[in-house]
RNA sequence: CGGGGUAUAGCGCAGUCCGGUUAGCGCAUCUGGUUUGGGACCAGAGGGCCGCAGGUUCGAAUCCUGCUACCCCGACCA
């Protein structure tokens, strides 16, 4: 067989690579950094952003868009969230072009300077709050609990398709709180559907937990993250959940009366997940073979293929396709026929293994004759030869099955590379030669955080949520620890 | 923003050192035919401002100067 994808034992960032760009997910634009996203990576956005739409609006938030632009003053409010996003701004400084003095191009017309710049978002609180100050002033307009689905831009240094790219898209929740019990629990709650979807629909398991105070987002009280462990030894953070605390309503002048009639500050949240959980699709589950997309997040479930020699051939193969996926469609399973003549059955199947496609069914003139058809599954790689008249239950069936084995097999790696390390050089063979998850004590200083982020390139990702309380002593420092904390490198 | 590299057909590359026919090769594309149970084969065809701007020369992809873009390694990061 000829060889389309690096394998990823051979390089695996290359494997990467390569792969986005063969599955025919996304590919690198005109433009420094930004992505085309094409149909079929774009139909995988829009499976998560279905699902994930839905689970807000069953936890009763509503949708609503802000601008692209922020007024530079507006960003400058809140001294930690300018602090930790100055360094990567787009910057809108004119509004007008005009032709070259030599007639040979356009530029900027000097004369259509805005007196006040604006930045090209690159996360929404500021934009969000200085409108929310108009639209609470009583506990009856709260809790206020909104989401957005847009782009959002922050100027990388270096990126990589669907991990880091300049421009990405994303959704953001914004919500606003008479208590700051309230908005610790929304936090939670958004934390907990975050891992829930990851988990239950993308097949890939996560941990949850506190961000360490240096890892926190940009004028948050508090972080909460989900972070899922990749192939390659690598931790990639996959949803975040800040409690902001009354920072922004502070900054925004945000307050309303409450019950007892008294003036107070409204308590926040944000949130979000973004195209990178594309990147951790293909990180998680891909093969040499390409994509494996978890049946409740693909596409296309289905695809059914037809062998036939000659077009007689294929009109009968064709009308028990066709009746197949109709009864496959009632079943409620999403499926292609593919009837292409300008491809061969063998290139096809190639085609569709290297687009993840969770169940191919082959019809050819044997099964035809006998009443019978090829069940191929794409996370094992096997086939079978099942009754025509059994196939829609089998196929059905093998949805949760397959979600079932991706789940358990990436549970399974997890496991198998999450160590448990108790002195420094230890920490430094795992981190070196194993990769994977590390847990570790830790003595909660930034100071030996940052040392060991130094020697290492290793950060705390989360101090997990269910780590169980555990005298220790910190692997840098030795001083006294009260309980483990999740190291690893990560995307 | 520091260090290194690259720029030639849609993609991947050779040719550049040492200037000289009509700038090649693989993949992809198109046409015709044979094929179709794991990425088909044969025959033919189309496709290039050799990154941009100057310069040297009878002659420049090749030499010189300047510019620009991209890639890799660091610092920064969802």
């Amino acid at each position: 067989m000829a060889k389309f994808l690096t394998n990823k034992e051979e390089s695996f960032s290359q494997w990467y690579n390569d792969l986005v760009i063969k599955a025919d997910l996304a590919e690198n634009s005109a433009v420094r950094g930004c992505m085309v996203i094409k149909p079929y990576g774009y139909a995988i956005w829009e499976r998560i952003q279905a699902e994930l739409d839905r689970k807000f609006k069953a936890t009763g938030h509503v949708n609503a868009y802000f601008p692209l632009f922020i007024p530079k003053s507006f960003f400058s409010r809140e001294a930690a969230h300018v602090e930790g996003f100055a360094k990567e701004c787009a910057v809108v400084t004119h509004y007008r072009l005009k032709h070259s003095a030599d007639g040979k191009g356009i530029i900027v017309d000097p004369d259509a300077k805005l007196e006040e710049e604006l930045i090209v978002r690159p996360t929404s609180e500021t934009i969000i709050w200085n409108t929310y100050k108009d639209w609470i002033h009583s506990y009856r307009d709260l809790p206020l609990l909104i989401n957005q689905w847009a782009n959002v831009v922050r100027w990388e240094m270096r990126t990589r398709l669907f991990l880091r790219t300049a421009e990405f898209l994303w959704q953001e929740g914004h919500t606003a709180h008479a208590t700051r019990e309230e908005a610790i629990e929304e936090t939670t709650k958004i934390i907990d559907l975050y891992a829930d979807f990851v988990t239950n629909f993308m097949g890939i398991p996560v941990i949850k937990g506190y961000k360490s105070p240096s890892e926190r987002f940009a004028g948050a009280e508090d972080t909460f993250a989900i972070e899922a462990l990749m192939q390659d030894g690598k931790a990639l953070q996959a949803g975040t959940s800040h409690f902001l605390g009354q920072n922004f309503a502070k900054a925004f002048d945000v307050k309303f009366t409450n019950e007892k009639g008294k003036l107070d500050y409204v308590w926040a949240t944000s949130w979000g997940v973004s195209t990178r959980l594309m990147g951790a699709l293909v990180l998680a589950h891909a093969d040499n073979n390409g994509l494996v997309i978890p049946p409740r997040l693909a596409p296309i479930q289905v695809v059914i293929i037809p062998i036939y020699k000659g077009s007689d051939q294929l009109d009968k193969i064709s009308e028990i396709a066709i009746n197949l996926k109709i009864r496959l469609e009632e079943a409620g399973l999403t499926v292609k026929y593919d009837n292409r003549d300008t491809q061969k059955p063998g290139f096809k199947f190639a085609d569709y293994e290297l687009k993840g496609v969770p169940v191919r069914l082959a019809i050819g003139p044997r099964d035809a004759d006998q009443g019978t058809v090829e069940v191929a599954r794409r996370d094992t790689l096997t086939k079978e030869t099942i009754s025509r008249d059994n196939v829609v239950s089998h196929v059905v069936s093998l949805m949760d099955e397959i979600h079932n084995n991706i789940l358990k097999k990436a549970t399974a790696f997890r496991e198998e590379n999450t160590h448990y390390v108790d002195n420094w050089d230890e920490f430094l063979d795992v981190i070196e030669n194993k990769g994977g998850f590390v847990m570790a004590h830790w003595d909660g200083t930034p100071e030996t955080e940052e040392q060991i982020k130094n020697l290492t390139k290793a950060t705390i990702r989360v101090i997990p949520f269910d780590s169980p309380t555990e005298k220790g002593k910190c692997i840098y420092s030795g001083n006294p620890s009260d309980r483990r904390v999740l190291f690893a490198r990560a995307y």
